[in-house]
DNA sequence: AGCCGTTTATGATCTCGATCATATGATCTG
DNA sequence: CAGATCATATGATCGAGATCATAAACGGCT
């Protein structure tokens, strides 16, 4: 029982989108497979808002989140990097970081530094062609998520968030917590429990666990 | 089903938090410089969902928004964009479009093949390098947005906004109208209109017609 | 097994922003 | 210039979701 959880197998399924290129990207892997792995234990900074930004980083394990704080005090999610992903790959253009990445779990991670992936970019234009592959996907991915959020009403969020989700066959199948997945749509976990559990009493859905399964006319 | 309402006037070219790369950006330019224009008027589609994906866009003037429509009939936005941003960037790596792209005003877009897009980033890696930045800023508007949409209060929101927009001596000066302003930060104008004044009565902020001026404290 | 932390879950209350309504000033239009 | 339309603005009300509280289910650990 080493593998403390079901960790990313599949590299982030999102159905019907851009299916993330993480796994057929060589020439990113080549780019920071010489370089040496870098763990975080869970709440470690892999970096701090302010600092100068030096490389960009390839998630080998585990999840990282952005963080910007307010006056207030209190700080704000920006983002969560997952496995497969590049994290902070605005630093290639920004002198120094903008936020605190901190790590949600246990983490590794690869890093490069900015002038070898320039350089690497001027002598492979297949490498240029994955890296905007990757942070297109990436662009997609935010916008999706940024226009759920413009729906008000609860229920048409979590629903359109299902209906976004799901398979052809009209299943979704949910990897990490609940309660990870409120958050991801601005909800509070007590909200979205219970609009799930109001989709399901109005049959809209049905649910086993985690996979949960939308009444006929879903689509894409 | 829901129509594009017929506000134009102003080009909406409101400053944005990081300079976009676009002013700058003369690869970009040429390569869509050769191109005929397009012209939309509102309401009309520049492309559909399913059909080939063919093309990349610039967008000249106006804006543009992505839909995408669910079976229960009424469609999602997914993303607004504006003058001088690329769209349907994501083109570039699907056979289809998959989203709707509708007029939002009187548009004028050049367009560029996938093909030469391809062959010219084999043939110049400073355009690939301009690309990526292009698509790297878009994608921190992107999550910027999302961070505003993380933070419930409307009084905190409204502040963080004007603090992302404020220039280093805390003086914002908005373009378009505070109608959009509002939609973009999830509100009503209604609340967004209360919001300021309830700021301005609070002595947080000071205005004057579109110019507002926060209060010393003013973080970045 | 038993303990402790976390996730899932639901109930009770309350707050803040949505909604509906109304009004004034701007801007366009014929 | 009168009339229409829209942006700005504020008041009154209401309800959805936040917040606080509690509890069962689950997993990890010794």
């Amino acid at each position: 029982m080493t593998e403390p959880e079901a960790e990313t197998r599949h590299p982030v399924t999102t159905a019907g989108e851009i299916e993330t290129p993480a796994s057929q990207d060589l020439d990113t892997a080549a780019l920071f497979s010489s370089r040496r792995d870098r763990s975080l234990s869970l709440g470690q900074f892999l970096f701090r808002q302010g600092e100068t930004a030096e490389s960009v980083f390839l998630i080998r394990r585990g999840r990282l989140r952005m963080l910007r704080h307010l006056a207030s005090g209190d700080a704000v999610a920006i983002h969560t990097g997952r496995a497969g992903e590049l994290f902070a790959e605005a630093a290639l253009f920004a002198d120094s970081y903008h936020c605190d990445a901190q790590a949600l779990e246990t983490v590794t991670v690869a890093s490069c530094p900015k002038v070898d992936i320039q350089r690497a970019f001027a002598a492979s234009s297949s490498l240029a062609m994955a890296w905007i592959e990757r942070v297109t996907s990436q662009l997609h991915a935010a916008r999706n998520a940024l226009e759920l959020r413009n729906i008000r009403s609860a229920e048409d969020r979590v629903l359109k968030h299902l209906q976004l989700r799901a398979s052809a066959t009209g299943e979704v199948a949910f990897e990490g917590r609940l309660l990870d997945i409120a958050a991801e749509l601005g909800l509070t976990h007590e909200a979205y429990y219970r609009t799930l559990a109001g989709l399901e009493r109005s049959g809209a859905i049905s649910r086993e666990r985690r996979r949960i399964r939308l009444r006929p006319p879903f689509h894409s």
